[in-house]
DNA sequence: CTTAGGATCGCCT
DNA sequence: GGCGATCCTAAGC
């Protein structure tokens, strides 16, 4: 349990779950509000077609990160779920910046809020991703998930920039946030 | 506001 | 050799 999050659910449950928790990544960071879950079954999942070097760590231990590269320029995070060797994941798609605004403004070249880490590109780049944190566990440095302490309002939908199992509604938002990546509908 | 194209590179076929 | 779990800019309505 990390957050109060049973990372060893499954990533459909995980991911609305990680809704409202804050991550801060080297003290800089804020509330997650955007999420998307993969699943070795999973056409549209980097798992799907079993264990290789990239995707290695979503088939290690749950609660730990698993980062990738995409297009060649962007630095994704991703939280590794289900047991061992399952190959699951929630990507982390947006969140509502909180915590070393200034130090994401200068990472990004934008002093807009809502330009920082809406999406999961610039949430990389925000939060300093790099390929050195993958499989690092997410309850120890550089990584502090903390619960939420609220109840949200979520929001569901399907995942966006994927080509295949396009209609699983598998995208989850906190419900009216002005820092999603796209707005739901 | 919507769409189209380019950047850029590691991984898989 | 092709193709992205993306982003940015420019151009068109």
């Amino acid at each position: 349990m990390i957050a109060g999050i049973d990372f060893a659910a499954p990533s459909h449950e995980v991911a609305p779950q990680l809704i409202g928790t804050v991550l801060l990544v080297n003290g800089v960071g804020g509330r997650i509000v955007e999420t998307e879950a993969y699943d070795r079954e999973d056409p549209a999942s980097h798992s799907f077609t079993g264990p290789s070097q990239r995707n290695r760590a979503m088939f290690g231990a749950p609660g730990h990160a698993y980062v990738y590269l995409s297009h060649g320029i962007h630095w994704c995070l991703n939280f590794v779920c289900r047991e061992e060797g399952h190959g699951a994941g929630v990507l982390i798609r947006a969140i509502e910046p909180l915590a070393g605004l200034e130090t994401m403004q200068a990472r990004r070249g934008t002093l807009d809020a809502r330009q920082l880490c809406s999406g999961p590109g610039k949430l990389g780049q925000a939060l300093a991703i790099v390929h050195a944190y993958n499989g690092c566990a997410l309850d120890a440095p550089p990584f502090a998930l903390a619960a939420r302490v609220e109840p949200v309002a979520l929001v569901a939908g399907p995942r966006i920039g994927i080509s295949k199992a396009v209609e699983v509604p598998w995208r989850f938002g906190l419900a009216g946030s002005r820092f999603l990546s796209r707005p739901f509908r």
